[in-house]
DNA sequence: ACAGCCATGTAAGTCGTTACATGATTGC
DNA sequence: GCAATCATGTAACGACTTACATGGCTGT
Protein backbone atom coordinates (compact mmCIF):
# COMPACT_ATOMS: atom_id res chain seq x y z
CA UNK A 1 0.00 0.00 0.00
CA UNK A 2 2.90 2.57 -0.56
CA UNK A 3 1.32 4.03 -3.46
CA UNK A 4 -1.09 5.77 -1.97
CA UNK A 5 1.43 7.36 0.36
CA UNK A 6 3.17 8.17 -1.75
CA UNK A 7 1.21 10.19 -3.89
CA UNK A 8 0.28 11.67 -0.54
CA UNK A 9 3.16 12.47 0.13
CA UNK A 10 3.83 14.30 -3.16
CA UNK A 11 0.70 16.32 -2.91
CA UNK A 12 2.36 17.95 0.25
CA UNK A 13 4.09 20.45 -1.65
CA UNK A 14 1.88 21.33 -4.05
CA UNK A 15 -1.70 20.26 -6.17
CA UNK A 16 -1.19 18.60 -8.82
CA UNK A 17 -2.83 16.66 -11.90
CA UNK A 18 -2.41 13.06 -12.02
CA UNK A 19 -0.01 13.52 -15.11
CA UNK A 20 2.09 15.87 -13.00
CA UNK A 21 2.30 12.96 -10.49
CA UNK A 22 2.97 10.34 -13.11
CA UNK A 23 5.88 12.48 -14.22
CA UNK A 24 7.28 12.79 -10.25
CA UNK A 25 7.06 9.32 -10.49
CA UNK A 26 9.59 8.92 -13.48
CA UNK A 27 12.27 11.85 -12.05
CA UNK A 28 12.42 11.83 -8.06
CA UNK A 29 10.01 9.27 -5.97
CA UNK A 30 10.03 6.15 -8.53
CA UNK A 31 13.79 6.15 -7.59
CA UNK A 32 12.88 4.33 -4.85
CA UNK A 33 8.93 3.29 -5.73
CA UNK A 34 7.92 2.70 -9.53
CA UNK A 35 4.62 3.59 -10.72
CA UNK A 36 3.13 3.78 -14.01
CA UNK A 37 -0.07 6.13 -15.15
CA UNK A 38 -2.67 3.30 -15.60
CA UNK A 39 -1.78 2.55 -11.51
CA UNK A 40 -1.44 6.63 -10.45
CA UNK A 41 -5.31 7.36 -12.32
CA UNK A 42 -7.36 4.98 -10.63
CA UNK A 43 -5.17 5.35 -7.22
CA UNK A 44 -6.18 9.37 -7.09
CA UNK A 45 -9.96 7.85 -7.79
CA UNK A 46 -10.05 5.90 -5.04
CA UNK A 47 -8.17 8.32 -2.04
CA UNK A 48 -10.56 10.91 -3.36
CA UNK A 49 -13.13 8.29 -3.15
CA UNK A 50 -12.01 7.77 0.91
CA UNK A 51 -11.84 11.15 1.07
CA UNK A 52 -7.86 11.75 1.87
CA UNK A 53 -7.45 13.97 -1.45
CA UNK A 54 -9.95 16.68 -2.96
CA UNK A 55 -10.11 17.24 -6.97
CA UNK A 56 -11.00 20.05 -8.46
CA UNK A 57 -12.24 20.04 -12.04
CA UNK A 58 -11.60 22.45 -15.08
CA UNK A 59 -12.54 21.58 -18.62
CA UNK A 60 -10.02 21.75 -21.17
CA UNK A 61 -11.61 21.84 -25.02
CA UNK A 62 -14.83 20.42 -25.92
CA UNK A 63 -15.04 17.52 -24.33
CA UNK A 64 -12.10 16.36 -22.21
CA UNK A 65 -11.37 17.47 -18.49
CA UNK A 66 -8.11 17.95 -16.23
CA UNK A 67 -8.65 17.34 -12.77
CA UNK A 68 -6.19 19.06 -10.06
CA UNK A 69 -5.79 17.26 -6.90
CA UNK A 70 -5.30 18.65 -3.25
CA UNK A 71 -4.47 16.97 -0.18
CA UNK A 72 -6.99 16.80 2.86
CA UNK A 73 -6.58 17.19 6.31
CA UNK A 74 -7.74 13.46 6.36
CA UNK A 75 -5.08 12.98 3.86
CA UNK A 76 -2.40 14.65 6.32
CA UNK A 77 -3.84 12.22 9.29
CA UNK A 78 -3.44 9.07 7.14
CA UNK A 79 -0.25 10.27 6.04
CA UNK A 80 1.14 11.02 9.85
CA UNK A 81 -0.57 7.40 11.04
CA UNK A 82 1.84 5.40 8.23
CA UNK A 83 4.83 7.42 8.89
CA UNK A 84 4.73 6.41 12.72
CA UNK A 85 3.76 2.45 11.89
CA UNK A 86 6.29 0.09 11.65
CA UNK A 87 6.10 -1.95 8.53
CA UNK A 88 7.45 -5.86 8.42
CA UNK A 89 10.33 -5.83 5.42
CA UNK A 90 9.33 -7.19 2.19
CA UNK A 91 9.70 -10.51 1.34
CA UNK A 92 12.82 -10.34 -0.61
CA UNK A 93 13.03 -10.97 -4.18
CA UNK A 94 15.76 -10.38 -6.61
CA UNK A 95 16.00 -11.63 -9.92
CA UNK A 96 19.51 -11.33 -10.43
CA UNK A 97 20.76 -12.85 -7.56
CA UNK A 98 18.74 -15.64 -7.68
CA UNK A 99 19.70 -16.39 -11.63
CA UNK A 100 23.39 -15.44 -10.59
CA UNK A 101 22.62 -18.49 -7.95
CA UNK A 102 22.49 -20.75 -11.03
CA UNK A 103 24.93 -19.06 -13.56
CA UNK A 104 26.68 -22.61 -13.83
CA UNK A 105 23.92 -23.63 -16.31
CA UNK A 106 25.19 -20.87 -18.66
CA UNK A 107 28.80 -20.09 -20.50
CA UNK A 108 31.36 -18.14 -19.04
CA UNK A 109 30.78 -15.65 -21.63
CA UNK A 110 27.29 -15.22 -20.84
CA UNK A 111 27.74 -14.91 -16.40
CA UNK A 112 30.61 -12.14 -18.11
CA UNK A 113 27.68 -10.61 -19.83
CA UNK A 114 25.13 -10.66 -16.95
CA UNK A 115 27.72 -9.37 -14.60
CA UNK A 116 28.48 -6.73 -16.67
CA UNK A 117 25.06 -5.45 -17.52
CA UNK A 118 24.49 -5.25 -13.18
CA UNK A 119 27.83 -3.22 -13.36
CA UNK A 120 26.53 -1.15 -15.85
CA UNK A 121 22.78 -0.50 -14.75
CA UNK A 122 24.33 -0.10 -11.08
CA UNK A 123 26.92 2.68 -12.22
CA UNK A 124 24.41 4.64 -13.63
CA UNK A 125 22.23 4.33 -11.07
CA UNK A 126 24.69 5.22 -8.23
CA UNK A 127 25.04 8.61 -10.61
CA UNK A 128 22.10 9.58 -10.62
CA UNK A 129 21.74 9.43 -7.16
CA UNK A 130 24.80 11.39 -6.66
CA UNK A 131 23.10 13.80 -9.04
CA UNK A 132 20.09 14.00 -7.00
CA UNK A 133 21.77 14.11 -3.61
CA UNK A 134 23.54 16.99 -5.04
CA UNK A 135 19.97 19.07 -6.19
CA UNK A 136 18.64 18.16 -3.00
CA UNK A 137 21.39 19.60 -0.46
CA UNK A 138 21.32 22.89 -3.34
CA UNK A 139 17.58 22.94 -2.46
CA UNK A 140 17.29 22.48 -6.32
CA UNK A 141 14.56 21.05 -7.56
CA UNK A 142 11.36 21.85 -7.87
CA UNK A 143 8.99 19.93 -5.21
CA UNK A 144 11.53 20.60 -2.84
CA UNK A 145 11.53 24.44 -2.94
CA UNK A 146 7.82 24.48 -2.67
CA UNK A 147 7.75 21.95 0.06
CA UNK A 148 10.16 24.36 2.47
CA UNK A 149 7.93 27.62 0.58
CA UNK A 150 5.22 26.08 2.77
CA UNK A 151 6.39 24.56 5.83
CA UNK A 152 8.38 26.96 8.87
CA UNK A 153 11.51 27.43 8.38
CA UNK A 154 12.93 25.83 11.52
CA UNK A 155 11.71 22.26 9.95
CA UNK A 156 13.71 22.84 6.75
CA UNK A 157 16.79 20.73 7.96
CA UNK A 158 15.14 17.95 8.91
CA UNK A 159 13.08 17.95 5.86
CA UNK A 160 16.01 18.11 3.68
CA UNK A 161 18.45 15.64 5.85
CA UNK A 162 16.30 13.00 5.79
CA UNK A 163 15.84 13.13 2.15
CA UNK A 164 19.47 13.19 1.72
CA UNK A 165 20.08 10.37 3.91
CA UNK A 166 18.18 7.81 1.51
CA UNK A 167 19.57 8.96 -1.55
CA UNK A 168 23.01 8.85 0.03
CA UNK A 169 22.05 5.40 1.39
CA UNK A 170 20.88 4.83 -2.26
CA UNK A 171 24.17 5.98 -3.81
CA UNK A 172 26.03 3.33 -1.24
CA UNK A 173 23.81 0.40 -1.96
CA UNK A 174 24.61 1.15 -5.91
CA UNK A 175 28.28 1.14 -5.23
CA UNK A 176 28.37 -1.69 -3.79
CA UNK A 177 25.94 -3.59 -6.65
CA UNK A 178 29.17 -2.19 -8.67
CA UNK A 179 32.24 -3.67 -6.53
CA UNK A 180 29.80 -6.98 -6.45
CA UNK A 181 29.58 -7.22 -10.62
CA UNK A 182 33.27 -6.35 -10.73
CA UNK A 183 34.27 -9.16 -8.46
CA UNK A 184 31.59 -11.23 -10.06
CA UNK A 185 33.85 -10.57 -13.45
CA UNK A 186 37.32 -11.22 -11.71
CA UNK A 187 35.75 -14.28 -10.60
CA UNK A 188 34.78 -15.73 -13.70
CA UNK A 189 38.48 -14.70 -15.31
CA UNK A 190 39.80 -17.16 -12.48
CA UNK A 191 37.27 -19.85 -12.96
CA UNK A 192 37.73 -19.85 -16.83
CA UNK A 193 41.26 -19.82 -16.08
CA UNK A 194 41.26 -23.07 -13.95
CA UNK A 195 39.29 -24.43 -16.81
CA UNK A 196 41.86 -23.85 -19.63
CA UNK A 197 44.23 -25.27 -17.49
CA UNK A 198 42.16 -28.60 -16.96
CA UNK A 199 41.56 -28.75 -20.53
CA UNK A 200 45.43 -28.69 -21.80
CA UNK A 201 46.50 -30.99 -18.66
CA UNK A 202 43.77 -33.19 -19.32
CA UNK A 203 45.15 -33.48 -23.12
CA UNK B 1 8.49 -15.46 -13.88
CA UNK B 2 11.11 -15.86 -11.31
CA UNK B 3 9.25 -18.48 -9.45
CA UNK B 4 9.08 -21.39 -12.38
CA UNK B 5 12.60 -21.15 -12.42
CA UNK B 6 13.84 -21.00 -9.02
CA UNK B 7 11.48 -24.29 -8.97
CA UNK B 8 13.27 -26.21 -11.86
CA UNK B 9 16.82 -24.96 -10.26
CA UNK B 10 15.76 -26.43 -7.08
CA UNK B 11 14.73 -29.46 -8.76
CA UNK B 12 18.15 -30.14 -10.46
CA UNK B 13 19.68 -31.47 -7.17
CA UNK B 14 17.03 -34.07 -6.77
CA UNK B 15 12.96 -34.75 -7.21
CA UNK B 16 10.99 -33.36 -4.91
CA UNK B 17 7.48 -32.79 -3.47
CA UNK B 18 5.70 -29.60 -3.10
CA UNK B 19 6.34 -28.98 0.02
CA UNK B 20 10.28 -30.10 0.01
CA UNK B 21 10.18 -27.46 -2.21
CA UNK B 22 8.35 -24.80 -0.46
CA UNK B 23 10.58 -25.97 2.99
CA UNK B 24 13.70 -24.94 0.55
CA UNK B 25 11.72 -22.00 -0.21
CA UNK B 26 12.19 -21.23 3.64
CA UNK B 27 15.60 -22.09 4.35
CA UNK B 28 17.97 -21.00 1.09
CA UNK B 29 16.28 -20.06 -2.18
CA UNK B 30 13.63 -17.58 -0.09
CA UNK B 31 16.78 -15.40 1.12
CA UNK B 32 16.80 -14.57 -2.93
CA UNK B 33 13.33 -15.28 -3.81
CA UNK B 34 10.33 -16.17 -1.68
CA UNK B 35 7.22 -17.72 -2.31
CA UNK B 36 4.38 -19.22 -0.06
CA UNK B 37 3.54 -22.64 -0.98
CA UNK B 38 -0.07 -21.58 -2.11
CA UNK B 39 1.83 -20.22 -4.98
CA UNK B 40 3.90 -23.55 -5.53
CA UNK B 41 1.44 -26.12 -5.82
CA UNK B 42 -0.56 -24.16 -9.18
CA UNK B 43 2.81 -23.66 -10.44
CA UNK B 44 4.21 -27.13 -9.98
CA UNK B 45 0.74 -28.04 -12.29
CA UNK B 46 1.50 -25.56 -14.63
CA UNK B 47 5.70 -26.81 -15.19
CA UNK B 48 4.03 -30.07 -15.59
CA UNK B 49 1.42 -29.11 -18.17
CA UNK B 50 3.99 -27.34 -19.86
CA UNK B 51 6.19 -30.83 -19.79
CA UNK B 52 9.10 -28.69 -17.90
CA UNK B 53 8.67 -31.17 -15.41
CA UNK B 54 7.14 -34.67 -14.58
CA UNK B 55 5.57 -35.86 -11.71
CA UNK B 56 5.24 -39.52 -9.65
CA UNK B 57 1.75 -39.90 -7.75
CA UNK B 58 2.29 -42.24 -4.52
CA UNK B 59 -1.11 -42.72 -2.18
CA UNK B 60 -0.63 -41.52 0.99
CA UNK B 61 -3.89 -43.16 3.22
CA UNK B 62 -6.90 -43.94 1.56
CA UNK B 63 -7.45 -40.34 -0.20
CA UNK B 64 -4.46 -38.26 0.03
CA UNK B 65 -1.48 -38.79 -3.29
CA UNK B 66 2.09 -37.52 -2.96
CA UNK B 67 3.52 -35.83 -5.75
CA UNK B 68 6.78 -36.10 -6.47
CA UNK B 69 8.35 -33.77 -8.91
CA UNK B 70 11.44 -34.49 -11.44
CA UNK B 71 13.03 -31.94 -13.85
CA UNK B 72 12.44 -33.05 -17.38
CA UNK B 73 15.08 -32.50 -20.57
CA UNK B 74 12.78 -29.55 -21.71
CA UNK B 75 13.15 -28.38 -18.16
CA UNK B 76 17.17 -28.04 -17.93
CA UNK B 77 16.74 -26.74 -21.58
CA UNK B 78 14.56 -23.71 -20.50
CA UNK B 79 16.88 -22.95 -17.05
CA UNK B 80 19.85 -22.84 -19.95
CA UNK B 81 17.53 -20.93 -21.68
CA UNK B 82 16.39 -18.26 -18.89
CA UNK B 83 19.94 -18.03 -17.68
CA UNK B 84 21.55 -16.82 -20.82
CA UNK B 85 18.37 -14.41 -21.21
CA UNK B 86 19.80 -10.95 -20.37
CA UNK B 87 16.75 -9.71 -18.17
CA UNK B 88 15.74 -5.97 -17.84
CA UNK B 89 16.35 -4.76 -13.76
CA UNK B 90 12.94 -5.13 -11.97
CA UNK B 91 11.62 -1.56 -11.13
CA UNK B 92 12.89 -0.22 -7.51
CA UNK B 93 10.48 -0.55 -5.14
CA UNK B 94 11.68 0.21 -1.53
CA UNK B 95 9.01 0.83 1.53
CA UNK B 96 11.64 1.32 3.85
CA UNK B 97 14.03 3.91 2.06
CA UNK B 98 10.49 5.92 0.89
CA UNK B 99 8.79 5.73 3.79
CA UNK B 100 12.34 7.23 5.46
CA UNK B 101 12.12 10.06 2.47
CA UNK B 102 9.40 11.55 4.57
CA UNK B 103 10.11 10.37 8.32
CA UNK B 104 9.90 14.98 8.70
CA UNK B 105 5.98 14.00 9.21
CA UNK B 106 6.53 11.80 12.48
CA UNK B 107 8.56 12.50 15.85
CA UNK B 108 12.11 12.07 16.21
CA UNK B 109 11.52 9.14 18.50
CA UNK B 110 9.61 7.53 15.47
CA UNK B 111 12.37 8.14 13.45
CA UNK B 112 14.70 6.50 15.67
CA UNK B 113 12.22 3.23 16.28
CA UNK B 114 12.18 3.01 12.15
CA UNK B 115 16.15 3.24 12.01
CA UNK B 116 16.36 0.83 15.04
CA UNK B 117 14.09 -1.91 13.20
CA UNK B 118 15.90 -1.31 10.13
CA UNK B 119 19.24 -1.97 12.13
CA UNK B 120 17.33 -5.24 14.13
CA UNK B 121 16.32 -6.89 10.60
CA UNK B 122 19.63 -6.09 8.53
CA UNK B 123 21.61 -7.25 11.06
CA UNK B 124 19.96 -10.91 11.66
CA UNK B 125 19.95 -11.00 7.70
CA UNK B 126 23.69 -10.18 7.48
CA UNK B 127 24.38 -13.01 10.19
CA UNK B 128 21.75 -15.59 8.59
CA UNK B 129 23.45 -15.23 5.20
CA UNK B 130 27.22 -15.40 6.97
CA UNK B 131 25.90 -18.72 8.03
CA UNK B 132 25.05 -19.69 4.79
CA UNK B 133 28.06 -18.94 3.20
CA UNK B 134 30.19 -20.81 5.31
CA UNK B 135 27.75 -23.26 5.03
CA UNK B 136 27.83 -23.27 1.48
CA UNK B 137 31.95 -23.61 1.35
CA UNK B 138 31.95 -26.92 3.75
CA UNK B 139 29.40 -27.83 1.18
CA UNK B 140 27.42 -28.29 4.21
CA UNK B 141 23.48 -28.42 2.88
CA UNK B 142 21.84 -31.35 1.56
CA UNK B 143 21.39 -29.81 -1.51
CA UNK B 144 24.02 -28.68 -2.63
CA UNK B 145 25.48 -32.13 -1.71
CA UNK B 146 23.31 -33.95 -3.53
CA UNK B 147 23.80 -31.69 -6.33
CA UNK B 148 27.49 -32.08 -6.24
CA UNK B 149 27.06 -35.95 -6.18
CA UNK B 150 25.56 -36.08 -9.73
CA UNK B 151 27.87 -33.29 -11.34
CA UNK B 152 31.55 -34.48 -12.84
CA UNK B 153 33.59 -33.06 -10.18
CA UNK B 154 35.49 -30.51 -12.58
CA UNK B 155 32.45 -28.29 -12.41
CA UNK B 156 32.26 -28.56 -8.65
CA UNK B 157 34.18 -24.95 -7.97
CA UNK B 158 31.97 -23.34 -10.26
CA UNK B 159 28.76 -24.09 -8.80
CA UNK B 160 29.60 -23.55 -5.32
CA UNK B 161 31.52 -20.25 -6.59
CA UNK B 162 28.96 -18.42 -8.20
CA UNK B 163 26.43 -19.49 -4.94
CA UNK B 164 29.15 -18.11 -2.43
CA UNK B 165 29.67 -14.82 -4.48
CA UNK B 166 25.57 -14.41 -4.24
CA UNK B 167 25.68 -15.01 -0.52
CA UNK B 168 28.38 -12.48 0.41
CA UNK B 169 27.34 -9.76 -2.11
CA UNK B 170 23.88 -10.08 0.13
CA UNK B 171 26.34 -9.76 3.25
CA UNK B 172 27.64 -6.87 2.19
CA UNK B 173 24.55 -5.37 1.00
CA UNK B 174 23.17 -6.42 4.37
CA UNK B 175 25.92 -4.52 6.15
CA UNK B 176 25.96 -1.30 4.07
CA UNK B 177 22.15 -1.28 5.33
CA UNK B 178 22.87 -1.86 9.19
CA UNK B 179 25.73 1.24 8.76
CA UNK B 180 22.53 3.37 7.01
CA UNK B 181 20.54 2.98 9.93
CA UNK B 182 23.09 3.59 12.38
CA UNK B 183 24.16 6.78 10.55
CA UNK B 184 20.24 7.82 10.66
CA UNK B 185 20.24 7.44 14.19
CA UNK B 186 23.27 10.07 14.32
CA UNK B 187 20.95 12.26 12.19
CA UNK B 188 18.04 11.48 14.55
CA UNK B 189 20.22 12.99 17.41
CA UNK B 190 21.78 16.07 15.33
CA UNK B 191 18.40 17.10 14.45
CA UNK B 192 16.89 16.72 17.99
CA UNK B 193 19.96 18.65 19.41
CA UNK B 194 19.02 21.42 17.43
CA UNK B 195 15.68 21.48 18.22
CA UNK B 196 16.36 21.79 21.75
CA UNK B 197 19.18 24.28 21.23
CA UNK B 198 16.47 26.27 18.80
CA UNK B 199 13.52 26.25 21.75
CA UNK B 200 15.63 26.98 24.94
CA UNK B 201 17.26 30.12 23.13
CA UNK B 202 13.83 31.18 21.50
CA UNK B 203 12.63 31.01 25.54
C1' DA C 1 -5.35 -38.96 22.53
C1' DC C 2 -2.67 -35.29 21.05
C1' DA C 3 1.03 -32.63 19.07
C1' DG C 4 3.87 -31.79 15.42
C1' DC C 5 5.14 -32.35 11.10
C1' DC C 6 4.06 -34.14 6.27
C1' DA C 7 1.32 -33.00 2.33
C1' DT C 8 -1.88 -30.62 -1.02
C1' DG C 9 -4.81 -27.74 -2.32
C1' DT C 10 -8.67 -23.58 -3.22
C1' DA C 11 -10.63 -18.88 -3.07
C1' DA C 12 -10.97 -14.03 -2.87
C1' DG C 13 -8.86 -10.12 -3.38
C1' DT C 14 -5.12 -6.71 -4.31
C1' DC C 15 -1.21 -5.10 -6.79
C1' DG C 16 1.22 -4.44 -10.90
C1' DT C 17 2.31 -4.87 -16.09
C1' DT C 18 1.41 -4.13 -20.81
C1' DA C 19 -1.23 -2.72 -24.30
C1' DC C 20 -4.91 -0.18 -26.16
C1' DA C 21 -7.39 4.14 -26.82
C1' DT C 22 -8.51 9.02 -27.16
C1' DG C 23 -8.35 13.92 -27.23
C1' DA C 24 -6.17 18.94 -26.28
C1' DT C 25 -2.60 22.42 -26.48
C1' DT C 26 1.71 24.62 -27.84
C1' DG C 27 5.28 25.88 -30.77
C1' DC C 28 7.42 25.52 -35.22
C1' DG D 1 0.01 20.90 -40.84
C1' DC D 2 2.78 18.22 -37.65
C1' DA D 3 5.33 16.79 -33.65
C1' DA D 4 5.82 16.95 -28.95
C1' DT D 5 3.86 17.24 -24.84
C1' DC D 6 -0.23 17.57 -21.84
C1' DA D 7 -3.89 14.80 -20.09
C1' DT D 8 -6.95 10.77 -18.73
C1' DG D 9 -8.48 6.78 -18.90
C1' DT D 10 -9.81 1.15 -19.67
C1' DA D 11 -8.94 -3.86 -20.23
C1' DA D 12 -6.78 -8.17 -19.82
C1' DC D 13 -3.76 -10.66 -17.63
C1' DG D 14 -0.41 -12.33 -14.40
C1' DA D 15 1.86 -12.20 -9.78
C1' DC D 16 1.31 -12.26 -5.03
C1' DT D 17 -1.09 -12.24 -0.34
C1' DT D 18 -4.00 -14.01 3.15
C1' DA D 19 -7.09 -16.99 4.73
C1' DC D 20 -9.52 -21.14 4.60
C1' DA D 21 -9.67 -26.18 4.35
C1' DT D 22 -8.48 -31.05 4.56
C1' DG D 23 -6.22 -35.25 5.60
C1' DG D 24 -2.02 -38.57 6.82
C1' DC D 25 1.82 -40.17 9.55
C1' DT D 26 4.90 -40.62 13.66
C1' DG D 27 6.19 -40.53 18.18
C1' DT D 28 4.86 -39.94 23.09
Amino acid sequence: MSLRHALLALLTARPMTGYDLAKQFDVSVAYVWHAPHSQIYPELRKLEASGLVSAESTPRGSQATKRTYSITEEGRAELRRWVEEVAPPLPERDAAHLKATYYEFGSFANARRQFEGHLAYHQRQQLKWQIHVAQLEKHDTDLLRRRLAIEPEHTHDAIVAYKVHVYRGLVERARVEVEWAREGLALVDRLEAAETARRSAGD
